[in-house]
DNA sequence: CGCCTAATTGATAGGTATCAACGCTTGTGG
DNA sequence: CCACAAGCGTTGATACCTATCAATTAGGCG
């Protein structure tokens, strides 16, 4: 059962997540109409889904706090992901073109989302231009997304690929605030292996390798990485050499 | 050099392309505010750029006649193509958020598309709100046809993708009159192989082994669907039986 | 008609999946 | 606080799929 909380909560203006979010780029007066749009956050529990595909489109979202999984089924009962989601990151645009969800959202730790109705969010769009551009931006964002993972997929070894996603993942993590280096995991090896295209046991001996040559540290979910450059010059495709002895 | 066509060329209504187009569903007035924004028609010969990686971005399109590519370019040289793109279809969406292009889109044939200056699309869908439903729906599918094609490439052996990719073309070219059966393929089997993830050779090698099955009949660039049945259970994972002695 | 590119087919190599076993972490309850 | 169970992660051996390299054939354009 979600958790509805009354439109008193603290809005955009004091939200961490506002500079990579929606309200990025507004004004004053223009962060004020959204926030009278955005009536409620929700909260869903790790595990626990925001929407599942082909329930009706309404809203859709962001993500306030935690982060989130999406998942395509895929005919049996075989799960794809199609994407991690941090913080100020959309959820739900997918929906809009069949006016039911196409992807399943599921809360990879305790999470909170901002719920943002669609059919206002139009009507503010067609009065607020700004309001407006950073809509079609923001799914112009997810096109390119869409495009730079087929890229990944299509195109790259499984060690290029983890590269990519560590890489990724350090980059999104350093716009908030966070240490680029430490890395907590959220997801299973499984989840990330689903969404990069190869079997979890890959992504594990990936990991190995990558620590074996001083690249990153692993420690379960804890990933610290120590070769920033190292990490995108196999993301470039420079292949990694043997290890050189290394220093005491 | 673009040819350049003057706004009294034939506007949305006679459109062979309508009803797979953005101007689908809408009213003859809101077709009229359309039309009059959409000034020109440019032509672009095969094997021509409509627009490169980096371009300053300005106008999306639509493909009115022809079809194109699009591709991504890849660290070094390697060009990795994300999309092929029919009449109706549109392109250049990525280049919003970056307000510049972010990939590359050629034609694979002699082709024309409808420039769509998209500051004054912005304009109108503040006016008409038909016409901005129908651009978000326009984005989101985007977004969904990128996540389908990830779980594709991420998920599925190259039987499978080469199977997903005929079936998917056959629908496209049905709901714009042509007959699913008879595919004219625009692209070389290398650019096939590029937006699949997988080598020239080994496409060949399938449609060698589709056409073994007698599910399709391949003459190079000309390819006949014989058997949508059996197409479908590839696609949806049942693996093909070896080959059942042919009749005569 | 001939050149050049695209496509097909074969042989081999290499990367990743699969199957299997073991170890680590986490959470629960005594 | 410790014992135990269950799930997750790691590592190894092997098989399979696809890439690579190479040779030949077909097709398209000047």
């Amino acid at each position: 059962m979600p958790t509805l909380k009354p439109a008193s909560s603290p809005g955009c203006g004091d939200c961490r997540a506002r500079p990579v979010c929606l309200a990025r780029d507004l004004g004053p007066r223009e962060l004020a109409r959204l926030d009278a749009i955005i009536q409620a956050r929700r909260t869903v529990k790790r595990g626990e889904s925001l929407y599942r595909a082909n329930d009706p489109f309404d809203n859709i979202y962001a993500v306030h706090v935690g982060s989130f999984k999406t998942l395509i089924a895929h005919g049996d009962g075989v799960e794809q992901v199609t994407g991690f989601h941090l913080s100020g990151e959309p959820l739900g645009l997918d929906g809009i073109c069949t006016e039911r969800h196409n992807c399943t959202a599921i809360a990879l730790e305790d999470s909170t989302v901002c719920i943002i109705p669609f059919p206002l969010l139009e009507s503010l769009c067609r009065e607020v231009s700004a309001m407006q551009h950073q809509v079609h931006r923001m799914m112009s964002g997810e096109i390119v997304r869409g495009s730079r993972l087929m890229m990944v997929l299509a195109a790259m070894s499984a060690e290029r690929r983890l590269a990519v996603f560590l890489v990724n993942l350090s980059e999104r993590l350093k716009v908030r605030g966070y240490s680029p280096a430490e890395l907590s995991l959220r997801m299973s090896r499984e989840e990330m292996g689903s969404l990069l295209g190869m079997k979890l046991e890959t992504v594990s001996r990936m990991f190995s390798k990558f620590q074996q040559q001083r690249l990153i540290n692993v420690q379960g979910k804890q990933v610290q990485i120590l070769d920033f450059g190292g990490l995108s010059r196999i993301e470039r495709g420079c292949t990694s050499l043997p290890i050189a002895a290394a220093t005491g």
